[in-house]
Parts: structure tokens; sequence; C-alpha cells
DNA sequence: TTAATCATGTAACACGTTACATGATTGC
DNA sequence: GCAATCATGTAACGTGTTACATGATTAA
């Protein structure tokens, strides 16, 4: 239940709407969990209802109106909670779901080239995903202006750490990989 | 939808039971993808009724009876199709989930002590993970025996190859910071 | 005038997990 | 005598995805 702790973990930092909630989850928290809105306005109402939020209509003229939720007292204990009670497994921690590993996996069924073309379009996804970290840098700092606690940020850069090795070698296993391919032809 | 093409993936190299392929897919292709028996068995009736497998009953006196499942000519197809058409995108490449790093994300919340202890599970975890490659490459050898062709373990490698650069570069990441962490204290 | 942003949701479906049920054989 | 392996599933629930609906404002 990964989801909901994501959306209590942000409104702790303050109070939003379903629309900035999911706006923001996908894009601070995107690299290793995502929800689309339709699911996490589902999530919302579950969570009042388990009385981990509240919310509050507010009425707004130029705009739609919005619902603004806050975190409540029963919500930062279920936080802290899920924070420090490690029943974090293998699967949780390590877990990689891919299925163009498995494409890789089986790609003895189909001609060579297309098996390397599919490594290579993978290959331009790492690069790209590589790319976008010359710049998340000073995103964490603009962020961190707002949360304005030097603590959080901390984490967040090792997050952001590990996000950018992990495409590294990705990069890297790829390159190897159509080398290996290449020398066999 | 990879859970069935695993499974058919799997039936092409041979006909299988239920349980047979149950384990067969979390030892092989578990690094990447898993699936509970319960869910394998509902896959494989829809796939039955998709018209991918065929299945016949095979009565055995000293254990119970098995159903035994084989690929048909539209299996195949399918299976093809799958691994040739490249619907993959980034998510399906490159999209890790995981719980743990969303634990780290919001590690500001809990004491420091909490934090390194969370990451050092970790750390510990990939080592683990790490020491379960030294029998990779005789397993594969094992598996090719069977298979018998060449070609097809070559791409198990390269996927094996995947998963330990994965499990290292954790482990780094694991390493550096720990050390930032305490540098910090 | 067309797309983007703001803002909230419902319904149906697909996929994944947990718990439970049954019952024989084999090795420690 | 107990756990593991063989073998197949159902039921209920939880989570994630897709498609659809509505409707105002603002910038290119």
């Amino acid at each position: 239940m990964s989801l909901k702790h994501g959306l209590l973990g942000l409104l702790n930092y303050g109070s939003m709407t379903g629309y900035e909630l999911s706006k923001t989850f996908n894009d601070s928290l995107g690299f290793f969990w995502q929800g689309k809105t339709s699911q996490i306005y589902r999530e919302l109402t579950d969570m009042e209802k388990l009385g981990w939020l509240k919310s509050e209509r507010v009425v707004q003229h130029d705009k739609p109106n919005k619902k603004l939720y806050t975190i409540t007292e029963d919500g930062r204990n279920e936080l802290s909670n899920w924070l420090i009670d490690g029943n974090s497994s293998i699967n949780d921690a390590l877990y990689v779901r891919s299925s163009f590993l498995m494409r890789v996996f089986f790609a003895g069924e189909v001609s060579s080239s297309q098996a390397t073309s599919l490594i290579r379009e993978f290959q331009k996804q790492c690069k790209l995903a590589l790319s976008a970290f010359d710049t998340t840098s000073s995103i964490i700092d603009e962020y961190s202006k707002i949360v304005a606690d030097k603590n959080k940020s901390k984490y967040w850069r090792i997050v952001a750490m590990f996000g950018e090795a992990y495409y590294k070698a990705s990069l890297d296993w790829a390159d190897k990989s159509l080398l290996l391919l290449e020398d066999e032809e």
C-alpha cells in the first residue's frame, strides 16, 4: 500500500488538492511510483474514510471549485509507522518488473536484427532519461526552498542518485550487450 | 499483458503443466516478473479460451492427475507479434516501482538512525542478491542443454547480466549513501 | 480556433495478492 | 509423525488502467 503513503507523505508538507497531488506525486515520486489521477482520487476518498485526511471545499470564481485535503493526526501516525516498520522485503526494494527484459529473454525467437533494434531503442531511452538528471539538482533546490528543511532535500538527493545510477548501469548494459551481439555475427 | 506472454514463451520450449510452469516461470523470469500460482492457473484457462493453448488431462497413479498445456499455432503467432511489435515504452523498460525508495524519499520524517538502518538492510539484501549470481552461469548451462539452442541461452545470459549490473549499481549506491549520511553527523 | 491548464470524478475492466481447500507420496 | 513436493484450483479482495464526462479560462 504505497500510493496512499506517498500521498500522505506529500500532504505532510502541506495541504493540497487532488489535482495538485497528482502532479506533485508524478513529478517528485514518479521515478519509483506512479499513479493516474483516477486512481489518486479514489485513494483520497478512501483515505478520508480511514480518517487519515480531512477535506474542505474551496469555492473559486475564476476557476472550478476545488477540494483541499489536509492530513490528520491519525494520518501522520500512519505515515511514520509505515516509514519505520520495515515490512519491506527484497521484493519491495529490488524487484524490477520489466516486460522489456522479458522480450530480451525470448529474443531468440525473432531475428537478431529485431533483437538488436529492441535493445537500441532501450539504449536511446536510457540516454534520454539520463539527460533529464542535468536539471534535477536545481529542481530539488527549488522544491527545498518551499519545504525549507535541508534534512528533507538530503534524502531527495539520495533517491535521485539512485535514479541516475540505475539509468547509467542500464545504459552500460545496453552498450555491452549490443557489442556482444554484433561480435557474434 | 506480460504474464500471458511469458507463459507462452516457456510453453514454446515444450508442453508443461501449470505447476511446472509456475516453478519454471519464477525460476527463470523471476528477476523481472513474478506470478503466484493462483494467477497463473487463471491466466492459463484464459489463454485456452483465447485459443493460444490447448490442454490434455494426464492420468497418474502415484501422483495427482495433471493437465498438460501445449501452445497452438495461434499462440505462437501471438508470441512473435508481441516480441516484435515494440509497444514497449519507457515505462515498460525502465520503470522501477519501489516502496523502498519511497521510504527513503520521506526518511527526513524519521530519525537519521532509522533512515540509515533502512538503507543498511537494503545493502545487505543487495549483497545477498549479488551472491546468487555466482551460480547463474551454470544454471543457464543446464537449462540450455534441455532447450539445446545456443541462440536462446545467449539472451538468457544477457538478461542475467542486467540483473547483476542492477544489483551491483544498487549496492554501490547504498554504500555511497551511507557514507554521505554518516559524514553529515 | 485550438490546445493547454485547471479541477473532479465514475464505470468497467485488467491484473495481482491473500486465504483457503484437498489429498496422495516421499524423505528425515 | 512432520514437512516438503506434487497438483489443481476458487473466492474475495486490492490495486492499476482505460475510457468517458463536464466545463471554464487563458495563451499561441
